[in-house]
DNA sequence: GTCTATACTGAGATAGAC
DNA sequence: GTCTATCTCAGTATAGAC
């Protein structure tokens, strides 16, 4: 018998690299839960160390400071917002893909997630500001966003009395809505629901005869 | 001859009394500014002090706690709302009543006021929960403000398949909205038309096709 | 009642053993 | 690379002179 050896366990070097970026990925996972609930400028390093369940002083192992470590997660959300676009079928309308987008965000809120916009925090604001590798990121999504809204306008599908900026960062802003947080905490609401009348209101706003727009569900 | 005298200086109690609450509204008016400014959590009774013109530990004599203090400015802020509510015509219809309160709300914040609702900051709320002059104000305010999302949607003027609840928080969720700072850090757009958009998109939504606000001016 | 000076606490960051 | 222990600094709140 010539049995083929079971594969083999990697090389230490490599095992050990894997480990490192297994506990960074969890690093970054905890600090992203513990930023949804508590904002940047009330969360602390021990906390973030607690969460992990590793020693606050090897925190400073991965990332050089609290600032770098949230900008990270910052960086990641991005990017996943921009795959997320990117992962649409290009047949269907800008219109859809923005309504489609609005709600993959909102859905990302309430399941925990951080907005795209550090609204909350003057701090955090001037921290990613001077961190090229979020405003990088900012301006790929922002800009691939902004061409969705032009080609919705040119579909004749949002108001062309808006002005590009500000149909943009309308779009930012559902992201850290307190509507959404507030609504929740009030519990009469399903989460569902709750997503049904922010986009609604969104592309329809509150007053009476609205168009319905075509993705509503309810 | 026989002057009358001059109105006689004030007795020295009523004197200093008078001078303790003129400095209280200035410890008030400072608060308000830098926490537009800087926000709850980053905002240091140091700076307030500085701002004034008085020392730290003076701020003790007004105010037991820096909660208490900015409780104080808060209670401050909605009473002023409620008034601003009071004091529209009453033959105006509910609907005009709420669009006029939103373009106070937005011309306060954008004249560097601060938002209704402690959006921004979790320790805020909790401090914010536990001052029942502040939840007093909040439910009275609310209450005004639902009395008139009802009579509009009565008079048709508003969407019937939004939630009141939603639609309340709507309202106060624009006056903390983002959209605002950043279209003003932009600079491309002046602050009127930063308000009419806000209203715009409020009430008629980003799409197209959308039926016109009475009120708006471009 | 306001000032200066200070006690106390919490949090970011670092040092040094293993 | 991770741990424990510590440094440093900022910020709330208080004490005591005037």
């Amino acid at each position: 018998m010539t049995p083929t050896p079971a594969p083999a366990v990697p090389a230490r070097k490599s095992f050990r690299e894997s480990q490192f970026e297994i506990r960074e990925a969890a690093i970054l996972d905890a600090t992203h839960r513990l930023l949804a609930r508590h904002g940047y400028d009330t969360l602390a390093m021990d906390d973030i160390a607690s969460e992990v369940g590793i020693a606050k002083g090897s925190l400073y192992r991965h990332f050089e400071s609290k600032d770098a470590l949230v900008g990270a997660v910052m960086v990641r959300l991005l990017r996943r917002t921009r795959e997320c676009l990117e992962q649409q079928p290009a047949t269907d309308s800008a219109r859809a893909r923005l309504e489609a987008l609005l709600r993959w965000t909102l859905d990302e809120r309430l399941a925990g997630g951080i907005p795209h916009l550090p609204a909350t925090s003057q701090a955090l604001r001037d921290s990613l500001m001077s961190f090229p590798a979020y405003l990088d990121e900012l301006l790929n999504l922002s800009e691939s966003i902004g061409d969705l809204i032009r080609r919705a306008k040119d579909e004749g599908d949002l108001n062309p009395e808006l002005d590009d900026a500000f149909i943009l960062y309308a779009f930012y802003a559902r992201a850290c809505d307190p509507t959404l947080d507030f609504l929740r905490a009030g519990g009469a609401m399903s989460d569902a629901r709750i997503v049904d009348q922010m986009v609604l209101a969104c592309f329809s706003g509150l007053q009476a005869g609205a168009l319905r727009s075509p993705g509503e569900t309810s």
